[in-house]
DNA sequence: TCAAAAGTGTTTCGAATACACCCATGT
DNA sequence: ACATGGGTGTATTCGAAACACTTTTGA
């Protein structure tokens, strides 16, 4: 019974949150698209398995963040033989184009390619996982550059949620919960004019959960310290 | 390279938020206490083969809920063999007394016995999880029997968030989002009198998201139809 | 009549949102 | 001047929480 890692990698590229894939040269789903991956060593943890797979398709150093999303097991998840897939999510923060093989694509994950298996399902669990993150944790760091502007930032929240995103109003969420902060540094402004954007990096940048409790929450809460 | 399937089997008994154990007779971890579960069959789904595994424990027609927590594989995770192991969690409505084997035993979850591998943390995980959907979806419905008066269902929330709950605040909060409706019976007042308390239901007994999207919400939502 | 338990009315609070307006820059 | 894009001030909304008070029962 074989055991495979794969990574369903997410970056916000051209304004559109795209998953890494690679087209597959040979049956089973010859001409499909797979999620990047392979067997799990013998001797090998999942977590740095994954990292080593994806070291042959992606500079690894580019992953801002990485966490497990679930496992299949179906038995007829594979057509020839019984293996386990544990799926991992993987962040790539905007700004970067990390260079990759010739039969690896950057797709729109909403409109996604003919897809081997079952690695559809699991593109969507990552965008769900990464949708909701959004809203209780920092994860937006993982999404963004070190350094950015608001607008920018807001360009990532709405390409990740799939809707419209106000910049003022995102902008107080993540300065109350102290997820941001002003570098104190501005861009200069764009082609036609407009006043200078400050630019703003994460306070911290790695996940936190930072709005735990919407609701049934414990009783006498001491209110949040400031950052 | 084994696989084997675990469950992280929750009930609130007595009060006290409790999971299933069974304590081992041999090494390793003689005498240690581990979760219920086992190998995964050779042509076996994962889902099905954590209900085969815990007929052998309790009657799993009591199971209200299931669903996959994580999976772990570190190579050292069992000292003499190597064996990755899928965790999902169970929960077993209050009120209910399942027959168990000998070698098995309720816990409090919050005062572990010495526990085999990495099962503690599998329990934090399960209980983790719990608590966090208490808050935005109708997840109570597997703590709770079919009906229940609102201040039982109270003792749910409490032992299973680990603080008090306010009976009020719950019950406006669960009607509001369209959880529980009464179903127009009352129980009888205890030994000492008091007002005979209202029984209520779930509306849904299965797991849906009532909550999503805390914040950064999609714009102009429509307002939830009352049900 | 009182204690016990359940339930309702009302207020307060605060986060999130919506929207109007002001600021800084290039042409 | 004025268009452009960024940012702030302020009002509104609404769910959640807190708390006082009423209802219904048994002793």
């Amino acid at each position: 019974m074989g055991h495979e890692v794969l990574a369903v990698v997410l970056q916000v590229r051209d304004h559109v949150l795209s998953v890494l894939l690679w087209q597959r040269a040979r049956p089973p789903y010859e001409g499909g698209w797979a999620l990047p991956g392979g067997a799990l060593g013998v001797a090998e943890g999942l977590g740095p398995s994954i990292r080593r797979q994806l070291k042959q398709k992606v500079d690894v150093r580019e992953l801002t963040h990485l966490e497990q999303l679930e496992t299949r097991g179906a038995p007829d998840r594979h057509p020839l033989t019984r293996v386990l897939a544990t799926a991992y999510l993987g962040l790539i923060p905007a700004g970067v184009d990390p260079l990759t093989p010739e039969d690896t694509r950057w797709h729109p994950a909403d409109r996604l390619p003919d897809m081997a298996f079952d690695h559809a399902e699991l593109v969507d669990s990552g965008r769900r996982r990464l949708r909701s993150k959004l809203s209780y944790t920092n994860i937006g760091f993982a999404l963004a550059p070190p350094v950015f502007t608001l607008s920018e930032l807001t360009d990532y929240y709405r390409a990740a949620l799939g809707y419209e995103v106000s910049a003022t109003n995102l902008q107080r969420v993540l300065l109350r919960r102290g997820q941001i902060q002003p570098t104190g540094a501005s861009a200069p402004p764009g082609r036609y004019g407009g006043r200078p954007a400050a630019l703003y990096r994460f306070r911290v940048r790695e996940l936190e959960v930072t709005d735990a409790f919407a609701v049934l929450r414990p009783p006498g809460r001491i209110a949040p310290q400031v950052g």
